[in-house]
DNA sequence: CACACATATAATTATATGCTTATATATTAA
DNA sequence: TTAATATATAAGCATATAATTATATGTGTG
C-alpha cells in the first residue's frame, strides 16, 4: 500500500497561480499568516495594516472568494479564520512555513486594548 | 544540537509577497516548472507558450531580476535554468511539489522536432 | 425607533501588469 | 561583410489591481 503524503495536494497550475497571486500582496499574506495563528475580525486588522476598512474588507473578500478563508458573524462583529477544508489549504500552510510569525501583532492589539475576539 | 531544516528558509513578508506575485501567473509558475526539470532556452518556450518572442523574453527578465532563474548563452541561444543557489530556492522548490510535473511539454517539443537544447 | 458601531459594496482614480509591434544587439554561417 | 537566426529592449495600449471616498447594510443599545 502506498502512502499518502498528507502534506501535499497537486493543484492545476492555473488555479496555484491564481492563489500564489493572491497571496503574493503584502498585506493579504500577512493577513493569512495571522490566520493562521488565531482567528481575527475586520477592525482588528484595519487597526494592525493603518489602512481603510473598505480596503481591508476587499482584501478579505478576495480571500473568501476563493475559499482561502472563511467568516462568521459575532454579534457586530466578522469574524474571519482560516478555512482549513479549502483545496488549497495545504499549499497555503506550506508557504506559511517560509514567513516569519506573525504572533507579535496580536500582542500589539492586546497592549493597545484593541483585542476584540473572545476566546 | 539542533537540527536545521534543509528544506525551509524563513524570508522576509514582504520578499516573500514579492516571489508569490511573480509566481502568481501560470505562464511564468509553468516555466519555472519546467526549468526544475530541464534547463530550457527563450525559443522553445515561444514554441511551448505559442505567445511572442518579446512576452517570453519579458517574463524571463522579471524571473531574473528576483534571481529565480539564471541564463547562460550557449552560442546563439539563450539558455535559462533555475538559480539553485537564490535565497528564494526552496520557498520555490516547495511550490512545484503542489504543481503537475510538465515534462510532458519537453516530450511535445521533442516530437515536433523543436528540441534545442544538447545534453 | 433612533443612534452608534462594524462591515460591505459601489464608484472613482492612480498605478501596475502583460501583451503587442518596432527596433536594437548578438551570434553564426555563407 | 552580409544575411539569417536568436534574443533583448523600448514604446504604446488595454486591462487589472489596490487604494480612497461615499454610501448602504447589519447589529446592539438606550
Amino acid at each position: 500500500m502506498i502512502k499518502e503524503d498528507k502534506s501535499l495536494k497537486v493543484l492545476d497550475v492555473k488555479d496555484t497561480a491564481n492563489i500564489l497571486k493572491l497571496l503574493g500582496d503584502k498585506t493579504r499574506l500577512s493577513m493569512v499568516s495571522m490566520l493562521a495563528e488565531q482567528e481575527c475580525c475586520v477592525c482588528e486588522f484595519v487597526e494592525i495594516f493603518q489602512m481603510s476598512q473598505p480596503s481591508i474588507s476587499q482584501h478579505l473578500r478576495k480571500m473568501k472568494d476563493l475559499g482561502i478563508v472563511k467568516e462568521q458573524r459575532k454579534g457586530q462583529w466578522v469574524v474571519y479564520s482560516l478555512n482549513t477544508t479549502s483545496e488549497y489549504y495545504l499549499l497555503v500552510r506550506e508557504l506559511l512555513k517560509h514567513v516569519p510569525s506573525q504572533r507579535e501583532k496580536f500582542d500589539w492589539l492586546e497592549e493597545k486594548g484593541l483585542r476584540i475576539t473572545c476566546y
